[in-house]
DNA sequence: TGTCAAGTTTGTCTAGGACAAAATGAATGA
DNA sequence: TCATTCATTTTGTCCTAGACAAACTTGACA
């Protein structure tokens, strides 16, 4: 296991590890590491235990570490970091450990019988606040200590998605106000978040249309403009650099027209200090059913700045 | 909307349209194409019609056609070749003019039960194999050619991948053989080939477990040692470029257990010549029918090599 | 406690050169 | 006529070392 000298040149370490060309190469001139062997024609080859150093080291970094403490740690020490990075750990109910259970030995029929039924004892809005997102949050923490892989959170989301999927199924209004349009910009690939939104918002009577996600910003305006649509909500993971979120959140409220309106939520969006002109952020999973309230008193008194209103409730 | 002088720099580019960075550079150097302004910095910014430039010529490229053919044409000449690009277009039938006209005007509820329909119709295994297939090649052809965008192309899948999903949920067997493991590598983030055949595959009584899409080697090798799996089923689409394809299915083939079988397909694979030693392309839907067939009869006489039985049988 | 300015860290961008893998086309053999 | 092999061109990716602006930290001040 620790003899596998397989060797990785820098492209296919930056699609395994997340972590760009030219970051790889200023941290190796700056920290000294990662220090790869060269292979005849100068080319850097990294070794595969530097490669899980890397993950190590990107794994502190999304959860807020800063580069310089850090990189060039060896495997014991960023473990020992990983360890105790307390963040903001929800309280640990039995039904949540139970969840955590299932997810860590593979059950995924278990584990979809189990979302089902929590489904039914909670009701949706429940479900999603007071089950999912605290569970998304300690699933998060388990794969940041190294007690949860990767493929085990894959399994995790692809159950939840469909179970999501088949209760929304359920109560999609067709003829629902406001129209909605569902996705994420391109570098997001994370739909969990996304789903959890149409499934509040299905729930609330809206008319939810899921795009899917990393879909490029003039196809977003076409596409509400062939929808008609009232809004559109995005939605940012916490993997997503701050700088490209503020960015894409401007690109797409300057092409979008006036009239549709631009909520944002997700992990990747509660770093962001202020909402740009006509734009939302959004919070809990609470602000949405808020936000759609909003929307209609709204347009029974057209006159009304939405703003105005929003300010005057507060 | 001409004169909407918008300008990307480089690091957007490459996200909007899947041209790596140092492709643009050296596009500019070679062809004299795209022709960024500069900005103080001497950074590059992109206008947005050199941008939708190079979205089509992406298309073409992504089509078989080589850049030095390609890059530097306008706006006119680059659609005229994309007008006609034949490729293997196939028949038209009623019904699937049915279906694109049901994605060109977003009826995404109609959709959905058009598709249903059809599954009762042919069954699922037709349904896939005359039905689906031919649609998503037309649908490709339609999306080189201008005529669907891909905010309908998004759209569309969503749809068939919640009917799917449906049809899965009632046939899946957790007792069924082989056992099997679907996924992507990282860099491919399509998910609907991976669908069909676990759709396929499901009936054909295996057990199915999809992992989602990107998954690095390493974890799939967790993965599927954690679920006990015989096979390990990987898609690709024909946006991969054919040498990351050959190189992640054999540092995949190399990380795997040796009695785990490796099956792979999707436009992406038939481009391959051969397949590596332990390595099974697979063609069209049926190939994985029979695949499960043998993999059973090996299975009842432990000591037949796999690959004599199979070269036995042609 | 909150706000602002100065200082530090850090990701991304630039240049032009280099090379190996892939595609092409010509020449060969079955 | 069709498949193989070899030489040639095309093409994506990687290299070095420097630069800079945005984001973060720190410390001073109200």
């Amino acid at each position: 296991m620790k003899n596998n000298n397989i060797l990785f040149n820098i492209g296919v370490v930056e699609r395994e590890t997340g972590i760009g060309k030219d970051t790889l190469r200023v941290w190796e001139r700056r920290y000294g590491f990662p220090l790869p062997v060269r292979c005849e024609g100068e080319d850097r080859l990294y070794p595969e235990n530097q490669v899980e150093q890397l993950r190590l080291i990107k794994r502190l970094l999304d959860s807020g570490m800063r580069p310089a403490r850090v990189v060039g740690l060896g495997v014991v020490e960023l473990n020992a970091l990983l360890q105790d990075a307390p963040e903001n750990e929800p309280v640990i109910s039995a039904r949540l450990q139970e969840f955590i259970r299932l997810v860590k030995t593979h059950q995924t029929v278990a584990l979809r019988l189990a979302f089902n039924r929590a489904i039914f004892q909670q009701g949706l809005n429940e479900f999603l606040s007071k089950t999912i997102s605290p569970l998304n949050q300690l699933i998060g923490a388990c794969w940041l200590r190294g007690e949860i892989r990767i493929f085990e959170e894959h399994l995790y989301s692809e159950q939840l998605a469909l179970v999501l999927n088949l209760a929304i199924a359920a109560i999609h209004d067709p003829n629902g106000t406001p129209r909605i349009l569902l996705t994420t910009l391109p570098g997001e690939e994370h739909a969990l978040g996304l789903l959890m939104s149409k499934a509040t918002m299905s729930l609330a009577g809206a008319n939810c249309v899921m795009l899917g996600v990393q879909t490029p910003v003039n196809e977003i305006v076409l596409a509400a403009k062939a929808h008609q649509s009232d809004v559109v909500t995005l939605s940012f993971s916490s993997a997503m650099p701050p700088a490209q979120v503020k960015a894409g959140i401007a690109q797409l409220r300057y092409a979008l027209p006036q009239t549709v309106a631009l909520w944002v939520g997700g992990s990747g969006v509660a770093r962001q200090r202020k909402a740009d002109d006509g734009v939302q952020l959004m919070g809990p999973f609470s602000d949405l059913d808020n936000a759609i309230s909003l929307w209609r008193e709204a347009v029974s008194y057209p006159c009304v700045d939405l703003a105005a209103l929003e300010r005057c409730r507060s």
